[in-house]
Order: structure tokens, then C-alpha cells, then sequence
RNA sequence: CGGGGAGUAGCGCAGCCUGGUUAGCGCGCCUGCCUUGGGAGCAGGAGGCCGGAGGUUCGAAUCCUCUCUCCCCGACCA
């Protein structure tokens, strides 16, 4: 490919708008380019990218005996409505009418229809095992697009899906899966972690995620450097300390708190309380039912956690006035003392507390003294609260840290949810009827370009891993109108690309100055210049990655470039 | 959905507060000369419905009202 005539519009300053580095330099580079918010057009080069991504995640789905399909990504309503997720996917499906006025979807996954599938075409348990899977266009109408390609409402998404007789069936499929996912992200030259996750809407009993711990991240992960545990905070646990209540009074005692709103105030309030001696009380509606959430006071809810706990799909915190109207009182004076037919589920760090302060349900007044067990109707106790660093691993002696790191894969168990709602069965030896058992894989194939992009890059630009990178190599004729160097480079550029090599010519008649740039920012991997040491037969070898160039006999210079990518491919 | 910011040339921005001939600057782009090892120089040139609609005014990029879009923080999010 000659630089002249590949579309590559770089940018000299940095784009506006752009906050993310992967954003930035996507735009900056000329790899992609907006046309409305969280919809990008990727240019060629990205495309370049993103089918290296895609043949290396093809290939290792291969390798497990997974099967390529391609599915509609416009989909009918009534496969939606069978599994419950029409009304489950809210606002988040892209939703439109066909001319007869049939309600239809564009899909934001596909379970539903490989289960579709499923179910009309597998009958007997000699069908199974099957592992499916497409590399297409997912939909989801984000509330927040952002940071670029990351977070987007449009987006390439390989998923797959296992079918499976038994659960140890199962277990087989989400382990290939597992180590499927390892050797892609490797070979894409990522740095990852697997940890634990919630399944939330998916359904099903285990998930896990694959992350790379990125600033650019949305979610949060804690790890123990000693065990190796690690879990996203939706689903992390943590030891801390048990707290021993001194003996209070027999009865919850009310006192006036003028002014007083929050944990902290109560804290520096005269007669108040350190914040771990108190219950904070959060009114939240549970799929439109009302329920009082209980945490310490110096605990954070997580959200997924109180839905993953309860079973609710769409939860929310209470408005002022629906709390009002249901406890008769303002956030700030709230308590779950003395309230009875609406549902209270407290953490677990409140178990067996003494002494406790908590609102009183009349603005301006808190209780003191209160027993948990003595005084509150708990109904349900559960795993609310954020973990945070520093805490106690729940599976050894060491300390927690809590990161920041980006989604590129999830895997789910996923069991029989769909094809039961769906009725995807099959009959197994004995002839009885029974679900299959299902699995659901996903990758983010934007994600990994982007993510490639946070964690490999310098004040000039893209480092990309040789695996990955639009091209290997670029050929660079320092001075494209000296017709020794055009015509030694143009000779070079042949006989890389005959040897199989990925190879950009650099024909442009630019200073070489500019071209040095340009080839920095788009990231390529390797540069071959060709100036003015050709007249004693030699020519420069460059390495993006560490900047570092030597130089080579350019009668070697093929042979050491396939030593260098030889090197750099098995090396990740 | 709440809070904040921004829409002026392909990109990055100034001008707006305090209305007034032809709306500027840098980069990029085109032509020519010159130059060729880290985004050169000189000369000439093209390129704007100042996001949209309505209003105030003799006169609006500038003031007022409405509206659309984008970005950031939060909420939200397999």
C-alpha cells in the first residue's frame, strides 16, 4: 500500500471534544471520525485494525469448535416479548415500527435469536454440543455515550453462545470460552484480568469479566495482589472489622437535630454519633414498589448489588416526595424504626448492631439507642455495600485495592433462562424433555482497539502491538525525489510485501520531518528509513516502541525486519 | 434525566460583554519558487447562511425568546 493513496486524514492539533487518549488519537491519527454522538465511521486504517481484531478472535473461536453465523441485527418484537426483555431493555433498545406498524428492535445481544434457532431446528440431544457465534453490529441506546469509541451506541461485538445437554456440558463450554478469550486478548498484545461480575439483566448463575485496567474505565475492580482474587465492586466482598456496641438503652430515644441533613452533620453534631454508628436509611422504588435500604453510615450502596440482592430489574432512588408521602419525612431525618408493610433489606455490615443513631421520620429529629434486631423489621439482610481499598481480601489475610479498568469481554453461565422462556428443549437418551443449557460470551472488538490505544501510547502517538497494528511496517524514503533512495525503497517495500509482511510505502513528497510524525502517530510498528546512509549501503531500522533505530545492511533489511516481528509476535 | 460548557472556513480558535462598512488569526488546502533527517521558508490564492427559527433595531455573529446538536460531571448502563 502506497501512503499517496490511502485515506489517512492526520490531524496536526489536537481535536477538541476529544477527553479519552484513545479518543484523541483515534481522531488525531485519522482512524475514525464522528457522525453523531456515540456513532463513529471508522476509516481505513481503523478498519485495518479492527479486521486484524476480528481474524484473531475468528480463528480462536474456530479453534474451540465454535461455528460463524451473521444475524439479523433487525429484529422482531414478539422474540423479545417471549423472553420478557422487550419490556426488561427499556430505554436502552433502539425500538421502530415497520410500515404495517409492527414493532420491531435493532438487537443489543442475541440470545433470543440463537435461541430461536435453537429451538426450531435441535430436537435431540445428539445435537448437542453446539458453540455459535457472529462478529455484527450491536445497538444500544446509551444514556451517555463517551469517551470516544468506547462507550457507543453503535458497535462490533463478537458473541457466542453455548448449547449444551447437561451442566457439566456447561462448565466445558464456559472454560474454552475462558481460555479462548485468554489466547485472543494475548495475541492482541493486552494486558487483562478476569474477575468476577454480576450477571445483572443477563440472568444466569456465573459470570466473569475480562478487564484492562485503564483511567479510561467505567468500572471498578477489586484485587488482592497477594491471593489473586479479583472481582468487579458489583460483586466484591471485603472483611473489615467487627464493631462491638457498648449497651444501650431499652428503647430508642428521639432528640431534636435543627439543620441536621446528612451523616456528616449528624457526625459533628452535639449528642450525634461517629458515622459507623449510624444506620443510613435510602428510600428506593424496586420495579415501582417502594423499599428501604439500610447501610452504615460510612458505606456506600452499590446499586447492582441492591438488584442483583432483591431480584428487581429496574430499581431507582425515591424522589423527595414519594419519600415524604411514604415516610413523612425529608432525606436527612429518615429511620426504618417502627415502619412496617414496606420492604427493608440492610447490609450485612449492620448485622447484630447496638446503640445505633437513625432518623426519627419527623424532619429535624433523629433516634438514638436503636437495636437492630430489637427495633427494625429487616426482611432481608444482604451484600450491599461498595468495598474499598484498603479493606481486608475475603479470601486471605492481604489488603484490597480497588482500580479502575475497561470491560473488553464478559462470559455468562447462563443456564436455562432462555430457552425455558423461549422453549428451546430437547429430548436426551432416556426420551424425557428438557432445556438446554445455555451459555453467552461476548467481546467488545471496538473496546480492544481502544483499549490497545490507553494503555500503548507517548506524547507522539499509537504504539500498537505488531498483532494489531494497521501495518508491520513503513518504508520511509527520506527525500521521495532522490531517485537512489525512491528506487531502493520502492525495492524494499516488494520484498517485504512478497515475504508476507504487512508494508506501507511512504511515497508522499513531504520533508521528512513530516513523515517521521505522521508514521509516530498512526503507530506502526517498525519504520524502515531509507536516506542518506544508502550510499554506503545501508538503511535504518526504527522501532516505534522504544524509539530506538540502528542500522541494517539493505541487503539484510528484510530479513531483519521478520526477526523483529518474529520476535515481537511471540513475545506477547 | 440533573448540573456545567460549547456551536464562527476542513481542524484549532479570536471577535460577542459595550450592535455599525468587506467577519479575523494559526494550521491545513490550491499555484509558483525554494527546500529535503523530526510537523521548513517566500510570494500569491481559494474557502463562511457566524447551528436553526422567531423577535428587538435604521442596522444583529454580537441583544432577547424558543429550538436543535455536541462535549464534560453525575444519574444510568450484559
Amino acid at each position: 500500500m502506497h501512503w499517496s493513496k490511502l485515506y489517512i486524514p492526520t490531524l496536526r492539533e489536537n481535536p477538541a471534544n476529544a477527553e479519552a487518549v484513545s479518543h484523541r488519537l483515534l481522531l488525531r491519527a485519522g482512524y475514525i471520525r464522528q457522525l453523531t454522538s456515540g456513532i463513529y465511521s471508522y476509516l481505513p486504517l481503523a478498519q485495518r485494525v479492527l479486521l486484524k481484531i476480528t481474524e484473531i478472535v475468528r480463528t480462536e473461536m474456530n479453534r474451540i469448535g465454535g461455528q460463524e453465523f451473521l444475524l439479523p441485527a433487525l429484529n422482531p418484537a414478539e422474540v423479545w416479548k417471549e423472553s420478557g426483555r422487550w419490556e426488561v431493555m427499556g430505554e436502552n433498545m433502539f425500538r421502530l415500527k415497520d410500515r404495517k406498524g409492527a414493532d420491531l428492535c435493532l438487537g443489543m445481544t442475541h440470545e433470543e435469536i440463537f435461541t430461536a434457532i435453537a429451538r426450531d431446528e435441535i430436537r435431540s440431544y445428539k445435537q448437542l454440543p453446539q458453540i455459535w457465534y457472529q462478529i455484527q453490529t450491536k445497538f444500544r441506546d446509551e444514556a451517555r455515550p463517551k469517551s470516544g469509541v468506547l462507550r457507543v451506541r453503535e458497535f462490533i461485538m463478537k458473541d457466542s453462545y453455548s448449547f449444551n445437554i447437561d451442566w457439566e456440558g456447561l462448565d466445558a463450554a464456559f472454560e474454552a470460552h475462558r481460555e479462548a478469550y485468554c489466547r485472543i486478548y494475548k495475541r492482541c498484545g493486552l494486558e487483562f484480568a478476569i474477575v468476577e461480575a454480576s450477571s445483572g439483566a443477563m440472568g444466569g448463575s456465573k459470570s466473569s469479566e475480562f478487564m484492562v485496567y485503564s483511567d479510561a474505565g467505567e468500572d471498578w475492580i477489586a484485587s488482592c495482589p497477594d491471593c489473586g482474587y479479583a472481582a468487579n465492586v458489583e460483586k466484591a466482598t471485603s472483611r473489615i472489622p467487627k464493631i462491638e456496641d457498648e449497651e444501650g438503652p431499652n428503647s430508642p430515644e428521639e432528640f431534636p437535630t435543627p439543620g441536621v441533613r446528612t451523616i456528616e452533620d449528624l457526625t459533628k453534631f452535639p449528642g450525634g454519633a461517629p458515622a459507623q454508628s449510624q444506620i443510613k436509611t435510602l428510600v428506593y422504588v424496586l420495579d415501582g414498589k417502594p423499599a428501604l435500604v439500610l447501610m452504615r453510615g460510612d458505606h456506600q450502596l452499590n446499586d447492582t448489588k441492591l438488584a442483583d440482592a432483591t431480584g428487581a430489574v429496574n430499581i431507582r432512588p425515591g424522589h423527595a416526595e414519594e419519600i415524604k408521602d411514604l415516610l413523612g419525612a425529608l432525606p436527612g431525618s429518615l429511620g426504618a424504626v417502627g415502619v412496617e408493610n414496606i420492604l427493608i433489606v440492610a447490609d450485612n455490615a449492620l448485622r447484630g448492631r447496638k446503640n445505633m443513631t437513625t432518623g426519627a421520620n419527623r424532619d429535624d429529629f433523629h433516634l438514638r439507642g436503636v437495636d437492630i434486631d430489637r427495633d427494625i423489621a429487616v426482611k432481608k439482610w444482604a451484600e450491599l455495600r461498595n468495598v474499598a481499598s484498603g479493606e481486608g481480601c475475603p479470601e486471605c489475610d492481604s489488603t484490597l485495592r480497588v482500580d479502575k479498568a475497561i470491560e473488553i469481554g464478559h462470559i455468562f453461565k447462563l443456564g436455562t433462562k432462555y430457552s425455558e422462556s423461549m422453549g428451546a428443549k430437547v429430548l436426551t437418551a432416556e426420551g424425557k424433555e428438557v432445556p438446554i443449557i445455555m451459555g453467552s460470551y461476548g467481546i467488545g472488538v471496538g473496546r480492544i482497539m481502544a483499549s490497545a490505544i490507553e494503555l500503548y501510547n507517548d506524547s507522539d502517538g499509537i504504539i500498537w502491538p505488531a498483532s494489531i497494528a494497521p501495518f508491520e511496517v513503513v518504508v520511509t524514503p527520506a527525500n521521495f525525489s532522490d531517485v537512489a533512495q525512491r528506487e531502493a525503497a520502492e525495492k524494499l517495500y516488494n520484498e517485504l510485501k512478497e515475504s508476507g509482511i504487512d508494508v506501507l510505502l511512504d511515497d508522499r513528497d513531504e520533508r521528512p520531518g513530516v513523515k517521521f510524525k505522521d508514521a509516530d502517530l498512526i503507530g506502526i510498528s517498525y519504520r524502515v528509513t531509507v536516506g542518506k546512509k544508502l550510499k554506503d549501503g545501508k538503511v535504518e531500522l526504527f522501532t516505534r516502541k522504544t524509539k530506538q533505530s540502528r542500522d541494517v545492511l539493505l541487503a539484510d533489511a528484510v530479513s531483519e525486519v521478520k526477526a523483529e516481528l518474529s520476535a515481537a509476535l511471540t513475545n506477547i
